[in-house]
DNA sequence: CCATTTTATCGTAATATTGCAATGAAATAA
DNA sequence: TTATTTCATTGCAATATTACGATAAAATGG
């Protein structure tokens, strides 16, 4: 059906496949470890940096985003995107 | 297209998304709490415990197999789960 | 105003994942 | 041998994910 029965588990199961689910992709992973090494970047950079087409990082970001892992702010015509601490200290 | 583009990314960086994905899913995190719980246990018993389908929980252990996370061995008419301790080593 | 830059969104195609019923395979019990 | 138990595999159907071209949206520069 490719819909997970989530009722059959408890939140914390649930909490931690979805957490998972945001490093399941390579390109998610290339997308972290790189705010984390630059702080913050702007979309553009990251198109660059990993080489896949602007529509597929930026659909990348917004599912990182909705996750609570990473923020974004308008500066002019771009975005600049950083690490959003608070949901990486419920992590470990 | 469904397909990761892993040639645009770091060894290390695919392989922690294939970790990640051992966890993505709440059923496999489920199987894998109850292995270190319960130090082992048969197929069965997971399908008791977590309440889907026996196809579908074998399929999460095969999943789980592949991986190196869970090893088994057939003791009789059954089959005997527990963790496999040597990629686990790995992941830290 | 118009062109440019930058990012988001839409639409679509290809592939992957999830779930289960049905069935197969292998050991044991009768 | 035949029936039973236990698990794996097959064959679907439904949904999710990944990727990208095209285009919209929003700010800036001229």
């Amino acid at each position: 059906m490719g819909l997970s029965k989530t009722e059959f588990f408890s939140n914390q199961q649930n909490d931690i496949a979805l957490f998972a689910k945001a490093f399941s992709h390579p390109a998610r992973v290339a997308i972290l470890q790189y705010l984390f090494k630059s702080n913050q970047c702007i979309c553009g950079d990251l198109v660059l940096e990993i080489g896949l087409a602007q529509a597929t990082i930026s659909q990348h970001l917004k599912a990182l985003k909705s996750m609570g892992l990473v923020q974004g702010s308008v500066e002019g015509t771009s975005v600049c995107y950083c690490i959003d601490p608070k949901n990486w200290i419920k992590m470990k």
